[in-house]
DNA sequence: ACGGATTCCTGATGGC
DNA sequence: TGCCATCAGGAATCCG
């Protein structure tokens, strides 16, 4: 599922495709994939160029020309495909799972192409936004400080202050922003930390290996082009950090510190992995 | 203010 | 082999 090296990877591949060229057309196939106002969304995209396409916790911003937005949340099974033609109005005819297409008109001599939104569950959500409209609506998220750039009294301060199981914390966007149930569970075996134990108790020591952890397999995940499971693709092809994986998808399979079995249980309704020995 | 259940979806998996 | 039930999961929303 999407998380924060995916999408970052998303993001870096769209803006190697789409900078500096505009979105000539839009069509959406799945209207409910559409979180805005349906009836503005194709005129406040249509005929602007991107600026900037960057990565806003697990969410990827076109930023277009004229102080657009486009924000997507890619949930769980979101992704882009690009195309060398133009779907037909049927939507039968679009390519599987594919719920809107941008026409993405690149300048001259390369060839036009264009972008799908691909997403089998549907959970994922685009929104467009006028000027000025999508920082509104990211105040109201409340979103924390990003995963990757807070620093260790960042993570203390956020994660201490928080009632409620480490690892439940630590999923809650709006305390700190990228961490989905992959990244939390492989993070929380690196640092030896419980995702069962109470956020509150963390020590100011506890949180700098925390952090350092998460920075660590972050950074690495994003080198690798992220986790490919339950079908993630980035545009340039299929991440591989799956193949790192410690923890997620693990139970049964030998703690690396400690070779006992790892074990499986739910925190905060999500499938949860990690050993009692080595995790405190 | 917190935890828990429910909702949205479809494909994969497991039991019989 | 076939069929049906269950599960997976991010986050909004509702309930207690």
């Amino acid at each position: 599922m999407p998380e924060l090296p995916e999408a970052e990877t998303m993001a870096r591949e769209l803006a190697q495709k789409t900078l500096g060229h505009k979105i000539a057309e839009v069509q959406v196939s799945y209207p409910a994939i559409v979180a805005s106002d349906l009836s503005s969304f194709s005129s406040l995209l249509t005929g602007r160029k991107v600026l900037q396409v960057r990565r806003l916790g697990k969410r990827i911003v076109f930023d277009l020309a004229g102080g657009h937005n486009l924000l997507i949340h890619l949930k769980m099974t979101g992704q882009f495909k690009f195309c060398d033609f133009w779907p037909g109005s049927n939507p039968e005819s679009w390519p599987p799972h594919c719920h809107a297409a941008f026409k993405i008109k690149k300048n001259s001599p390369q060839k036009d192409e264009t972008l799908f939104y691909q997403d089998t569950r549907k959970f994922g959500r685009l929104r467009a936004f006028g000027p000025g409209e999508m920082d509104e609506f990211l105040a109201g998220l409340n979103l924390g400080p990003d995963a990757l750039s807070a620093g260790p009294e960042d993570y203390h301060r956020l994660l201490s202050a928080s009632r409620g199981q480490l690892k439940a914390v630590l999923l809650n966007q709006s305390v700190l922003a990228g961490f989905g149930n992959i990244y939390a569970d492989e993070t929380l075996l690196a640092a030896k930390l419980s995702p069962l134990r109470p956020a509150m108790s963390l020590t100011l020591n506890e949180a700098r290996t925390l952090q350092a952890e998460a920075q660590r397999i972050l950074t690495q995940a994003i080198e690798c082009r992220g986790s490919t499971v339950s079908s993630y693709t980035a545009p340039q092809g299929a991440g591989s950090f799956q193949n790192h994986h410690k923890a997620y998808g693990q139970a049964g399979q030998p703690c690396p510190f400690c070779g006992e079995k790892l074990l499986k249980t739910r925190v905060g309704g999500r499938t949860t992995v990690y050993c009692p020995f080595c995790q405190k």
